[in-house]
DNA sequence: ATATTTGTACATTAACATTTC
DNA sequence: GGAAATGTTAATGTACAAATA
């Protein structure tokens, strides 16, 4: 058998054999990500099959799927069975969304919350820190927010359709530190999660740097398919699912009533973990007729996270977490260990904000500006057919025809001043036929600015032919 | 061979091999776990040799070695190589130390830091909510502090003995915050980190939860001994160490010069990289001669963390951080999943009382009450050597002799109101053979509550014949 | 509808390292 | 100082599950 086996396997990628060392696993992993950083392999190439692979090298195939494994849970690649195993679209790149720094004429893409609000809340901070009480403040005590807190977090929980005692409810340091505890105190390493297939890019990283795999649940225009999540809790142990049923992040989908009744039906029938995260909780009091959170209607099995980031302010780190009974003393002690306790000072400015009165002009005037941007955005993109449940989002969705990567789309972007998010950013799983831009609408500082913004985004993208 | 094998094999644990179901080592860890709860497994057991236990099953000996690994990972257990595997002494309790809720007389447990000087910073409350400026830190700018707390942050930090540019520093959100982001950035599930045998249990928490497995290095009154960290790096692929060179917790050991230079000479051979966590920081301000920060001598593979809830205030969760210029993009992306950003409200008040004395003179009263606290612990328990590097602690360390797990321990001094941390909670792999009581100094209102706490502390003590 | 391709999970085999006696 | 006991790691073998043609 003097065959040349190098032609008859047309491998997408051949490791260096001769480069291999022991671990073997390790050592392939190793020339993978070099490969991917180098970019000879690019996002959604095909990687050889492990059986393949293995024969090429003249090693056991469950060493490749060692290596394929490894190389999931670092973010490089992603598998589907009976397909094959793909480079991610995100291999390259940091996923992480943050506030940029360069000069940035247009911020589109960062999600802030119309900060120009925040002046409101001098007053309310002056009083907080004038009281006799202030510096009671400033201990150690009550690690997950005062009773006296909590009972106003409760009055603010009611409002947006969700009755709680207060031992179920503890303040965190923010949404995004909520999650955190979640992963931590509810979940192991090689557990899984269900998410939309585009999913908050932070929560994508954090899965990730906590050893839980995320699924992709197919979605249509009126968000994830109840039956779709059905099946794939047949096939696999699912332990949870990550959801944001209100302008869910990227997709601006807001779940129906019906849809909610049937994910939960699904959710309950499978025993997940629910992690509703209400990025927007405050909506749902403008909203007629409100909604149901869906958490409320599987009080056993859920997480509620309500940050107050987008309501109220970005900048003071609070978040209202509603939990189980059963689940509070995991959730403080994950809380304990990654925080000690939640800034005091922060939740009374918030909580003062409440009682004043303040928090309610805040989320009024944020309703208005919101009401506003999008209009301005339909209005300079009139293709993107004006919907009900879209008219106060905090960013929207902009599909664009490319072959680009995600990556190079933002690069071009970037270089005309514009910052914006690819859909790649939020993607979990196998490639989307459909790309889009995320267009946040909230970071500019005025109207005039967002128009401003917006018009030129178009031109850059009709000058780039991108936009559909 | 009618054998009647029970009796061939007196196994300190005899899992029910009816009840395995698969996978197999799942089952066991379960059935393990169980074992433990219900107290049929005592902290300190030692579990059978995995061979031994395989054959009893009449399974493969490294599918016990799997559900061992689990368990340990899980905390239940921990291993030594040629010696056995034991059940954990922290198996059935949970180690997190965080303040106590419920009806304490003597709070001598959960450290606090002289809570009563936090009224100095009122002032400087009020004065930065009524600047101009003041909504400006409600923003999501600068994540991880602006440059003008950098800047203050960088003279307080020359003062401890570290000089370092604003571009190799960020603020936190307190000092567990930042390991936690650390940890993350920096460490990968199934990394090592050497450790204290003793060492901060918080921390030990969390590395649980980011599946790194703690080495635990013998120590001598004079703390880690380098000599055991070089065999162990020698003997096992050890990635980091984490250290508390001063006044270290819960030992209250600080390393000499030459402990120091000792030990950054092995890390240095081994390339590990050190978290230096400098929670008294302060201290070295009034050293004579100031002790370098073990970070220093180790510049190029550090991580220096100095929290500012002992040295100013516990309440405002702020902590800086100095690492290498190459680590701090890979440590940024880890806050901002874990927190967005460090609340701008907290840094800039702490900043302010940099800039206006009052930090300086909250450090001094500290300094003070800290040293009166030593001298009434030294008097109530006069076996306890006074030493000069323990002048400021702000706990001590007070042997006990007993054959009482420390959760026995812990609940009679809790009987009698006093709450107390036995050194289980902060125990790395095996035991000790000299427990001993953590005791803090900084939590009691006032030097007169302090008095009474701890001869009320000795009595309970004497009374129940622990007292060394 | 069924066979083939592809990935996944778990147990087993083998080689190795450290401690203790 | 070597043998036995003990735990660790990597690689392989086996069974299975899903996707696709």
């Amino acid at each position: 058998m003097a065959l040349d086996l190098t032609n008859l396997y047309p491998l997408t990628w051949k490791p260096d054999w001769s480069a291999l060392k022991r671990p073997i696993y390790q050592s392939l992993v190793q020339q993978l990500s070099q490969a991917i950083a180098s970019g000879e392999l690019l996002p959604g190439t095909q990687l050889p099959p492990q059986r393949e692979l293995a024969n090429f090298l003249g090693i056991n195939f469950t060493t490749v799927t060692r290596a394929y494994r490894l190389s999931q849970q670092q973010g490089l690649t992603y598998a589907v069975i009976g397909q094959g195993t793909f480079v991610a679209q995100t291999a390259q790149q940091t996923v992480t969304i943050s506030r940029h720094n360069s000069q940035i004429e247009a911020e589109l893409g960062f999600n802030a919350s119309f900060e120009s609000e925040n002046q409101r809340l001098q007053p309310v901070m002056k009083q907080v820190v004038s009281r006799q009480t202030a510096t009671r403040l400033l201990n150690y005590d009550a690690p997950t927010g005062s009773l006296h807190q909590k009972v106003v977090a409760q009055a603010y929980l009611k409002q947006i359709g969700i009755t709680v005692p207060t031992q179920q409810l503890f303040i965190a340091s923010g949404g995004l530190n909520a999650l955190t505890i979640v992963l931590l105190a509810l979940f192991r390493p090689g557990d899984k999660i269900a998410v939309d297939q585009f999913t908050f890019a932070n929560f994508i990283e954090l899965a990730r740097m906590r050893g839980i795999k995320l699924v992709a649940v197919r979605g249509d225009a009126g968000g994830m398919q109840p039956a779709v999540l059905d099946k794939l809790c047949r096939e696999q142990r699912i332990k949870g699912i990550y959801l944001m049923p209100d302008l869910s992040n990227p997709t601006t989908v807001t779940l129906t009533l019906h849809r909610r009744q049937a994910l939960a039906e699904v959710i309950k029938r499978h025993q997940l973990r629910l992690i509703e995260d209400d990025y927007l909780s405050f909506l749902n009091r403008f909203r007629q007729p409100a909604l149901p959170r869906l958490s409320t209607l599987l009080p056993k099995q859920s997480v509620y996270i309500c940050s107050l980031s987008k309501p109220i302010v970005s900048g003071l780190r609070v978040c209202y977490l509603v939990s189980t009974l059963a689940d509070q003393p995991a959730l403080r002690q994950a809380m304990f260990n990654v925080n000690v306790k939640t800034s005091a000072l922060d939740v009374e400015i918030i909580t003062t904000a409440f009682q004043t009165g303040v928090a309610e002009r805040i989320m009024q005037a944020k309703y208005q500006r919101a009401t506003r941007a999008n209009q301005i955005f339909e209005t300079i993109f009139p293709s993107q057919t004006p919907s009900h449940d879209r008219q106060q989002a905090f960013f929207r969705r902009l599909p664009i025809q490319t072959t680009l990567t995600g990556q190079e789309v933002e690069a071009r972007c970037q270089a005309a001043g514009i910052h914006v998010f690819h859909s790649d950013r939020f993607l979990v799983g196998p490639n989307t036929p459909q790309p889009f831009l995320r267009i946040s609408l909230a970071s500019m500082p005025n109207a005039q600015a967002l128009v401003k913004a917006l018009t030129h985004l178009k031109q850059v993208l009709v000058a780039q032919d991108l936009l559909l």
